[in-house]
DNA sequence: TAGATTGTTAATCGATTAACAATC
DNA sequence: TAGATTGTTAATCGATTAACAATC
């Protein structure tokens, strides 16, 4: 029997169901249905329920998905039936907001290795946290098996960071500098640049008439 | 003649294009061509003519694009040839390094307005920049004609926030809170959340094995 | 049983890209 | 002129969604 090959774009979807039904969760809802969560998300129905399908059947016909197993579900699918430590390459204004952010806490993931390069700041300790010589990040990154790091330097700065890191075994980068990152094909990256954001919606603002 | 309706997921690429001109012409390059940009940016050359030319014909044949003349036509389409004043609700750790954000300027943006509900905060200075009671909301985004907000607010406040930011005349909303928004259809929204391109990256991360 | 909603197929729709004439 | 790269067409590829049988 063939593996189908999930498109990446169905797999980018999850995590917004997850997101979702964690919230509804938390609302205390048991049952939802892929016509509530479209309707949450502005998607197809049909398209909740293709996407789910590629992993299974989470449904029961008639009734709808428990929030509880659909949630469940998903964090197996997404490979987050562990807490991932994830490193943290600069800590600017943009890190140090990172630090303190409570939104990784029972997401699955925790910020456990700080970096920069800025001796002023080596040895400072921040949300309990040691900020370490970004010089050890080939000895410590290894050493604790870290595969997530997020990248929160300058610009100039980011594609040598880059390519430590990916020497230092990790795999997936969530980039906050505004640069594209050339990297081998097995690390995975995500982009953070609000510029990019507000110069897509900038086109549909209403422009100077004539 | 007919309009033709430019698709969404081209115009989202147009930003791209744009920071990658923009690199180019700071390292001093005078000319690219589409096979260098689709390189740096990891697309098909001919995928990035083809959206160019929803908008005109901004190259040479044989030669390539000048950089300097494709970025002046990138910022006309994007509608960046003004700046803009934008919004900031919620000064928290995110919303203070926003404020210190150097991206911003030179890209077309500049943080105009400052808002929080926490009295302790509110008067308080930062970056040059008072912060003012939420409340005022109603009245000091239509007064200064701001079109665009940046909402970093905890995401219990987040929908709230949107529709009073809505029905102040901001179209163009940029979502640092972890929720989706309902929003009319003249509002573009653009999400950022760290946690989703996690999640969405540890799908492809290394599985325990069994 | 009647009503509702899933899971899945197949049709539709839209985006990507190969190929090449145009042309600098 | 020869070489290079655009602009654009048309083919391919892939994603979305309507429709409905299955079934709870």
């Amino acid at each position: 029997m063939k593996e189908i090959e999930v498109p990446d774009i169905v797999v980018s979807r999850l995590p917004l169901y997850l997101r979702t039904l964690e919230f509804l969760a938390m609302e205390g809802r048991e049952i939802t249905s892929s016509a509530e969560l479209a309707e949450r998300l502005g998607l197809n129905p049909a398209q909740i329920r293709k996407d789910l399908s590629y992993f299974g059947s989470f449904g029961q016909q008639g009734r709808g998905y428990s929030v509880k197993g659909l949630i469940e579900a998903l964090r197996q699918i997404l490979n987050l039936e562990r807490e991932w430590e994830v490193a943290l390459v600069g800590v600017g204004d943009l890190g140090r907001a990172l630090v303190h952010y409570q939104g990784f806490k029972d997401k699955g993931f925790r910020l456990a290795l700080l970096f920069d390069n800025n001796p002023q700041k080596i040895g400072m300790k921040i949300g309990g946290l040691e900020i370490m010589d970004s010089a050890l990040i080939p000895k410590l990154i290894p050493e604790r098996g870290i595969k997530i790091a997020i990248i929160a330097v300058p610009p100039q700065e980011a594609q040598k960071v880059a390519d430590v890191l990916v020497s230092a075994g990790v795999e997936a980068i969530l980039n906050y500098a505004p640069v594209n990152l050339k990297v081998p094909p097995h690390v995975k990256v995500h982009y953070i640049d609000p510029v990019v954001g507000l110069r897509h919606m900038t086109y549909y603002l209403p422009r100077p008439q004539q």
